[in-house]
DNA sequence: TTGTAAGCGTTATCAG
DNA sequence: CTGATAACGCTTACAA
């Protein structure tokens, strides 16, 4: 492809006629330092303007050992909660003069490796991960490698550390509702029960129900996968069990909601009383019953966790945070 | 930062007792174009597997002047549309042997230039985007530069080839179904005039009015932006115009209906009887009304402009082209 | 205040 | 079949 060119700074040094190291030190806002006149870097300056010159990262980067680059890998860019993440992350990124780079694992373990993989081939300087494996051991070996924090996700005994939402206080806070609204009957809908955040949930659950002095009964509780069609076979394997809609439902994903609700359409014979979601969207303002959510807080999981890739990369050691939600009532 | 160090090509070549450059001719799979022996081939990928062997990136890239990468600009990550393109182009980068950067341009025509400049430095090989201004000119000094497909969007009379949803025909059926449904008042609420799928969406709904004989009345077309308090005030300003609410509305965009439903919810003083809208998601099944929604095919939006800028790294030149979408049909 | 020269890790050319 | 050696574009001691 000669269709496409580009000056070199060796181009603008000898347009300008100074020496590369002249050039370089001008190009990188570094004339002060070294007292350069200021004729001369207003002539480098204009001829670089003037030719639109891009300095190569790739040399940069070479030269430098240091990429500029910072990877984010979730599961499913499809998924709101990791747009959100991502979308947050990258005018941070920006600002702390890094680009990130964005790649999705499809929730395959497989695919993350490959992933990770190829971030470090890209030299990557930093990682923040939305783990989609629970085996700590091979992530531990790439922190060896990287910086590397989780987001969204944990893996338990694991040193690496994570930014999460403090799911357990806001699921229990909303079970609390539901029960001091007077329910008696609270259902609980969750996807992998490996993955941190359903244990969260589930923990939040449950430390919801105790405080509220009420028992856990068999059948409250549902757990499979994320996917819109285990919610609606929860909802009707549910229903089936109990013959009734229980009072109450928390549903650990907008896609179980989607699915329960799927259900309730589907045979119009009644529905429970209170929905609970974790995350939000706004479609919910939209739904005839009030449903009440669990908003993530996405730009502080993204400061939180750039924060901290970049103290690991500076050699410092960095704890884990758990970032609050907020709950988006409906009446 | 030595604490995560990289071995090099070199120090394999050493560890393997062999020279660079066979080293290198193993490492990219041309062992057998210079039958490089069996044994030594053998030695140098066991070594590079054991000692996890990363090639750099920005070597090769200064190398080979390629990069290996494309960037994809979107105005929001979390609009669905545009994550739903952006996890459907990653993998089939990936497969293409790219490495997919993503960045966002929040919708603002100076935050796109400089992400372009950005990925320019990062030598991307190739970019699509979707581009948030009109302004023809600013594009076309970029395509002189590199290879520059647009998605999503299209700029009028731009040669800059382009990808986009053939939103008019989904359009016009949808108001052609409700108009023979017994709709006599059919209402249209948009985005920014400007925007090309603005543009095409109105052209479709001109169109359904015209092929069944209906005539387009004042206060019909609303245009404004698409964010979601526009949608609320246009619902409220059209309610209030005609004392009542139309028959049928189209929103041009999920914000634009979860405004409108938003204004509908509160007042709670009736609704249209057909809503229509652009572009879908699965919380819309949830709803109480039967909402008909136009699906664009991601998938192929992201293939066609794949296709695309390959072809013109390649130094061919391309078409654009329009990918129907489907409707979605809610009873 | 500016220039010279030595790499950074690869790939490519050309000899053995 | 394998090995020197020269770029690629940039940064940075070290000179001048």
């Amino acid at each position: 492809m000669s269709q496409f060119i580009r000056l070199t700074m060796d181009d603008i040094a000898r347009l300008a006629n100074v020496s590369k190291t002249t050039a370089s030190l001008v190009l990188n806002g570094r004339s002060a330092e070294y007292r350069i006149a200021e004729s001369t870097k207003e002539r480098v300056l204009a001829i670089a303007r003037e030719h639109h010159f891009q300095p190569s990262q790739s040399a940069k980067t070479l030269r430098s050992r240091k990429s500029g680059t910072l990877g984010l890998l979730v599961p499913e860019l499809s998924n709101f909660a990791h747009a959100s993440l991502a979308q947050a992350l990258e005018p941070l990124c920006r600002e702390a003069g890094y680009q990130l780079l964005v790649m999705s694992s499809n929730e395959q373990a497989s695919m993350e490796t490959a992933g990770i993989e190829h971030l470090l081939t890209r030299q990557v300087d930093g990682l923040i991960v939305v783990p989609c494996s629970s085996d700590a051991t091979q992530y531990l070996k790439w922190s060896l490698r990287l910086p590397l924090v989780f987001v969204d996700r944990h893996i338990k005994d694991c040193p690496i550390p994570f930014v999460v939402t403090d799911a357990i206080d806001a699921v229990t806070s909303l079970v609390v509702q539901a029960i001091a609204a007077g329910s008696r009957e609270v259902v609980y809908f969750g996807g992998q029960a490996d993955l941190s955040p359903s244990q969260d949930r589930l923990a939040g659950y449950r430390k919801g129900l105790e405080l509220s002095g009420m028992t856990e009964q068999e059948h409250w509780v549902w757990q499979r996968d994320y996917l819109r069609p285990s919610g609606y076979s929860m909802m009707a394997e549910c229903y089936e069990r109990l013959g009734h809609y229980p009072d109450s439902l928390f549903t650990g994903s907008l896609t179980l909601l989607e699915g329960a609700l799927a259900y309730i359409n589907e045979k119009q014979n009644g529905s429970p009383a209170h929905l609970m979601t974790f995350d939000d969207h706004n479609l919910l303002n939209c739904l005839p019953w009030g449903i009440q959510s669990v908003v993530q807080d996405s730009q502080r999981l993204a400061s939180e966790s750039l924060v901290r890739v970049l103290k690991l990369m500076q050699g410092e050691t960095v704890d884990s945070a758990w970032i609050s939600a907020s709950l988006h009532q409906r009446p």
